[in-house]
DNA sequence: GTCCTTCGATACGCCAGTGTACCGATACGA
DNA sequence: TCGTATCGGTACACTGGCGTATCGAAGGAC
């Protein structure tokens, strides 16, 4: 390595881009709508040009390729699949993320359905959709199975902990192929009470 | 509605066509196969024509169209994702299925993956794809929680009974996406053991 | 054996999307 | 204030798949 290399300013493209950060919201927004609305394969930079009112030189000169646009489209965008819960018990942390997850049916559940298939081919995109939607979750509910634990309301090793979320990303993506219709909030709910909880060791609560 | 009209036959195109029953098994094969591999966007009436060796034309006059040629496809290869299963418990069975579905996962796991997306935004391919894969299951499934009922293994209302299948279907969804691999028969037969089992108010079989 | 339909194969026009090149306009930095 | 680089927008060549048309060959039906 040269020494001139070594005092040369390790980035090489000082693109001074003009794209705001809002500006980039919205490119990551359009983007994420339409996949939402039409799936992976159906996203084409030039519909996310033209719902942008933006050139098409500007997306290839900022992301480069689609594949580029849609990962940077899942870490630009910091949506929460699951808010922050803790009520205090784990049938009311489950329960609260239930209805959490159904009602945000509209938004990150056909994210996942559109790049499920995706993503399982492209190594960078699956990883991009876990960073970004799937590990949050997964932590959230990993940590309501814990404190649970650490409250005494079922045991450590319980070996259905494992599961549990597994079983709600799970059935948030087979009831539509099952029964033809998203998994909403009250069938969350029956679906905590009825399959995890018991699963747990725990019963419903009573209403 | 003329006289004519009514003496006339009602079927119009009296095709006869020269595939036979084994032939259009190679077809239906071949589309199945590039699903799995590629999903159905990828699949082309080009790449089905050109890895059967046969014609566009020949696809075009039988089948009309790749949807309809899917739908066809999926119709047309009796193809059981569970065999007949009957072990005498509800445990075992479920055992059994885990079993099936886990070693059958490089055959109709991936065509659920890569219909998955486009099933729900097609009626016709989504009713194609419950009659041909995921009816079968759900019956089979459904029969044996049914047989555990009649056995007394379980009360006939068990609330845990409606969801049993969308857990196995599920999770089968779900694993690739969590842990980035496939649901096995070891992760299924754990799956059965710590979450389906219990939920149920059963326990796992001392192995 | 002859006819007739379908088969496999190829060529064709069409359309949509890709990625590049170019253009005036404009907003930032010096 | 002025230069410059990026912006939005359009045009372009290119690719790939769709669906149709057409061809010789082949295999049943009669």
């Amino acid at each position: 390595m040269s020494p001139q290399e070594v005092t040369q300013e390790p980035a090489p493209t000082p693109r001074r881009s003009k794209i705001t950060p809002e500006r980039a919201q919205e490119f990551y927004a359009a983007v994420l709508d339409i996949l939402r609305e039409s799936g992976y394969e159906a996203l084409t930079m030039e519909g996310v040009a033209s719902r942008t009112r933006c050139g098409k030189s500007t997306l290839y000169r900022q992301w480069g390729s689609k594949p580029e646009l849609v990962v940077a489209a899942l870490h630009g965008t910091r949506q929460a699949l699951l808010p922050y819960i803790d009520t205090g018990t784990l049938a009311g942390d489950l329960h609260e993320a239930a209805r959490a997850i159904g009602a945000g049916s509209g938004r990150d559940t056909p994210l996942m359905h559109a790049l499920g298939h995706a993503a399982l081919q492209s190594p960078e995109l699956l990883c991009a959709l876990r960073e970004a939607l799937i590990a949050p979750a997964l932590a959230a509910i990993d940590a309501m199975v814990r404190r649970g634990a650490e409250r005494g309301e079922i045991r450590p090793d319980n070996p259905a902990a494992e599961f549990v979320s597994a079983q709600l990303l799970g059935v948030v993506r087979a009831r539509p192929l099952v029964e033809g219709e998203n998994a909403d909030e009250a069938y969350l709910t029956r679906f905590v009470d009825h399959a995890i909880l018991p699963s747990l060791g725990l019963s419903a609560p009573a209403q």
